[in-house]
DNA sequence: AAATATTTGTGAAATAAATAACAAAAAAAC
DNA sequence: GTTTTTTTGTTATTTATTTCACAAATATTT
């Protein structure tokens, strides 16, 4: 199985777009109306469904609480994925304060920041000292990280993260993060982002529908 | 030229590592050093800057203080960049607040919201009703935007920033938006780049650096 | 000033990703 | 129960992106 990260989100959306078929009472579904609800040819859909192993009926399509167990199962949904935020500034709380991740199976079961105003035992998400991060992770046996700690501070959070043994990171400060051990890092540099809508938009240059669009989410209409 | 979101999000990149080289009292710089930099090949570098039209000199390297300007050219920040905001929430906030925006000569002008509660004439970044949008963006000539409302009504404010002139779009909201005028829309899903991370941390798949990398800014190190 | 070493710029080759095409399967129609 | 139609699954093709490789240029050394 060779996945990447876009066919990983397009998964995603597959997921998101036969929740809402389902709720209009489908049962099952075609290639075609899941190409059409995500915006991309029916081909890469089997393909997509092809490289995780996923697969239907020649003319009868896909039943959708079928697609939708397997979907979750390769996307880990079948528990409840435990995660831990550093810094508790703008994006920190941000997050924090969001209901969105909860049906996504993803719960913030802790934040760290160092300054301890912060600190809060009985804030709906607990938010402790830094210098709790590696045990409270290590106890709890967290394998995902957020970083949304200044840049300054980015590499040793990381560090900290590694030894207490996360195994994937999801950053948003603007730097290239190093490590010993091995780690995913999924950076977000949200000043990038608006550099390329700006780019793209400004430059005149013509980009074309579905080129941004599988990437990172970015696709332009007319 | 043909550009594409991974070129331009690399030449963000260059640039801020071409500063980091110029602050070290560096003059010229090769593209070996930059490659180095932000983790990708010397020929990327060299391809990059020869799609853009970009030229140094033959054993010589690049001058930094021209690669720079040309650079910044490129990426549009010989004037600053005008941005609305829509929707003064968590992430909207979080954005108002942020000050990482100015440096890269972009900058917040207002935010709109249709919570009378949020809305204030003195603060740093003025909020206004949401009914003052399309007044604002076609009089100021605004031309990028945030989303940050909830998905409800995300198309509906999409809709009033392309009618006002608004040509280029961020936006937070996990749905899909359509157009019937030309726009640039780049999608950000927080949620979608959480499930990568436990995706590729969790189900053991062998990935490669690079590979998520140059993406959208992911990498796995050990 | 000539010789040498190094680095760019770019076309060719390799790799990766998306789309097209179609045989095979199986619903639906007759 | 046979035929027709439709849709999958997969292989082939196309397109996009990255890396390779090397001639040409030009600093640096001798
Ligand atoms: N806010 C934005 O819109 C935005 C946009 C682009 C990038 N970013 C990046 O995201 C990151 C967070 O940004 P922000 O605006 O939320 O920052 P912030 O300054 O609002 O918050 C940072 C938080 O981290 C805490 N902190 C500092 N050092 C720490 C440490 N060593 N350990 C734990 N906590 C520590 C601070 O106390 C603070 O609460 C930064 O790297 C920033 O560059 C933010
Ligand atoms: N906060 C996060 O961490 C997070 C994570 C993933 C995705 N998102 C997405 O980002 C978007 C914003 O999230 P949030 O958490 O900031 O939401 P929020 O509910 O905190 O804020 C939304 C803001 O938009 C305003 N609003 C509502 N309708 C509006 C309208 N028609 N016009 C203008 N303003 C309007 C509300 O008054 C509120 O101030 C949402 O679509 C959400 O799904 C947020």
């Amino acid at each position: 199985m060779i996945a990447n990260k876009k066919s990983v989100a397009r998964l995603s959306r597959y997921k998101n777009a036969l929740h809402r078929f389902k709720t209009m009472g489908l049962v099952r579904i075609f290639s075609d109306n899941l190409a059409d609800a995500i915006g991309v040819t029916s081909s890469q859909v089997r393909k997509d469904f092809s490289v995780f192993g996923i697969t239907g009926s020649k003319r009868g399509g896909y039943q959708i609480d079928d697609l939708f167990a397997q979907l979750n199962n390769i996307l880990g949904k079948d528990q409840i994925q435990e995660v831990i935020i550093a810094g508790v500034g703008n994006i920190g709380a941000a997050l924090l304060k969001y209901n969105g991740f909860e049906k996504e199976k993803i719960k913030i079961v802790a934040a760290f920041d160092i300054d301890a105003q912060k600190w809060s035992d009985t804030a709906p998400v607990p938010v402790y000292s830094l210098d709790r991060l590696i045990p409270f992770v290590n106890a709890r046996g967290i394998k995902i990280g957020i970083i949304a700690v200044p840049e300054s501070a980015a590499q040793m959070v990381f560090d900290r993260m590694v030894t207490s043994g996360i195994r994937g990171v999801l950053n948003f400060a603007p730097l290239r993060l190093r490590s010993p051990k091995q780690c995913v890092i999924n950076s977000v540099n949200l000043v990038t982002e608006l550099e390329n809508v700006i780019f793209f938009s400004t430059s005149g240059q013509r980009i074309f529908l579905g080129e941004l669009e599988a990437d990172a989410g970015a696709h332009q209409v007319e």
